[in-house]
DNA sequence: AAGAGCGACAACCGCAACTAC
DNA sequence: TGTAGTTGCGGTTGTCGCTCT
């Protein structure tokens, strides 16, 4: 059922949106919500059909929508993703908040898998070309299964707890320089082993302590799974340990019990889809040489996110350094409170430039040209949210997560009041990879 | 200045899964 | 249980703008 049945029954318009027809989806779904998609163009006075409505929604004019380029981290990210799931856009989507399966997948597809090439990586098997060719020699055509293939084994054999996956030899991975990335393009490749070990094994310069984001896990999993087996323990400076034999529950329990509050959704909802943690107590901490300036949880040198970055529920928001307890469903929206934006925290270049933070957006500059357009744009705007534009949603470059809803006649935007297990996620990976 | 080539992005198409009846 | 309608996803194509010749 390609098109729908309503496409049939008279012409519709087809092609690039014009501002008008953004301006009556926009007003109609802002006011009613989207209910049936068929019924959405009748309704809004569109001549197109429910599906292409839909797509325009979901693409394009979704206020929580990220737009702008891709950071350095969101492709990296990206990439270890696609290693896991392949071409499940929407999958590896969820781990991005604010960015669409189609504008990753454009991306992928136009850019990054030529960056992987070039490389020296195959970009469907995310395996050295040569070891590609090789494979492709040794092995029937039949037998040489996708990366894809043998991930959904894998993901399969954790949760079944099967102790002989198939061997695989190592991927190659792109690994950002921590202390060299930001604003940068230096990534450098590494074998999947030398990956993980730089990641979880504190033998590279990450010395003392050591941040790992979701995707981390899931490549760790992969690549351990593929190599060793599931039964292999993961010791991180004594801070995150399975047990050899943990079955897939007792590895969840081990790792909430461990693992920072920003890593917990994407690893128990990817991996693990029953664990749903509800209660954690992050301990983050950076090593004093280059984290010396992060803001008012700087305790003897060290960064402590419990009280900066994550004393969201106001009962401990005086930069004490005890520990806080951290809800994942707050009263506030964290980004708000603590000035946030979706970004990378930029530690200090220098000595000199302490002490504060430096946050960007990850938008940088880019801005959302055609969004901010509707947002500023008296003409394109509408009645419908009229109310929104006396808190600017773009006020800084960034636009946080928004919502909407109806009352009555009018419809506000709002910030949604808990803590999205999305912004956890985001900041795993902005932190994962920066700090 | 013109147009070919290319990249980035938007949108369409077809399929599968889901849901209601 | 079968069918029609709906939704979601991924592959593909179309369009636009920029660069280069």
């Amino acid at each position: 059922m390609g098109r729908h049945s309503c496409c049939y029954k008279q012409k519709l318009r087809k092609g690039l949106w014009s501002p008008e027809e953004d301006e009556k989806l926009l007003n109609y779904i802002t006011k009613q919500g989207h209910g049936c998609w068929s019924s959405v163009p009748k309704l809004a006075g569109l001549q197109r059909c429910g599906k292409s409505c839909r797509l325009r929604w979901i693409n394009y004019l979704r206020p929580d929508l990220k737009r702008g380029a891709f950071s350095q981290q969101e492709e990296n990210l990206i990439i270890e993703l696609h290693a896991v799931l392949g071409n499940r856009w929407s999958q590896i989507a969820a781990q991005l908040p604010g960015r669409t399966d189609n504008e990753i997948k454009n991306l992928w597809n136009s850019c990054l898998k030529k960056k992987l090439r070039q490389r020296g990586i195959d970009p469907n098997t995310h395996k050295r070309l040569s070891e590609v060719e090789i494979d492709k020699e040794k092995l029937p055509p039949a037998t040489n299964k996708s990366n894809i293939e043998k991930t959904s084994e894998v993901l399969n054999l954790i949760e079944a707890s099967n102790s002989n996956p198939p061997p695989m030899a190592a991927d190659q991975y792109p690994v950002v320089d921590v202390n060299n990335s930001i604003g940068s393009n230096n990534t450098t490749l590494k074998t999947t082993q030398e990956f993980f070990l730089d990641r979880f094994g504190g033998t590279s310069h990450e010395s003392s302590s050591t941040s790992c984001r979701p995707s981390d896990l899931v490549g760790y999993f992969s690549f351990q799974h593929l190599n060793y087996g599931p039964d292999i323990g993961l010791s991180v400076n004594s801070s995150l340990c399975f047990n050899q034999n943990s079955r897939c529950s007792e590895m969840i329990s081990d790792y909430n019990s461990s693992m920072p509050s920003t890593m917990l959704h994407s690893v128990s909802s990817s991996i693990f889809p029953s664990a749903t943690p509800t209660r954690v107590k992050p301990s983050v901490s950076f090593p004093s040489n280059n984290r010396s300036s992060m803001g008012s949880g700087d305790v003897n040198g060290v960064q402590n996110w419990e009280t900066s970055a994550f004393s969201n529920n106001g009962s401990n928001s005086n930069g004490s350094s005890s520990s806080t307890t951290i809800e994942l469903q707050g009263n506030s929206n964290f980004f708000e409170n603590h000035a946030f934006a979706w970004g990378v925290a930029d530690h200090v270049k220098s000595d000199k430039e302490a002490p504060h933070v430096h946050v960007h957006s990850l938008d940088g500059d880019a801005e959302d040209i055609k969004w901010s357009e509707y947002l500023h744009t008296p003409f394109l705007l509408g009645t419908a949210v009229q109310n929104q534009t006396s808190q600017p949603i773009c006020s800084h470059g960034i636009k946080p997560e928004t919502g909407f809803t109806t009352d009555g006649s009018t419809t506000t935007w709002h910030h949604q009041q808990a803590l999205q297990a999305s912004d956890l996620q985001q900041l795993a990976v902005t932190f994962g990879q920066t700090l």
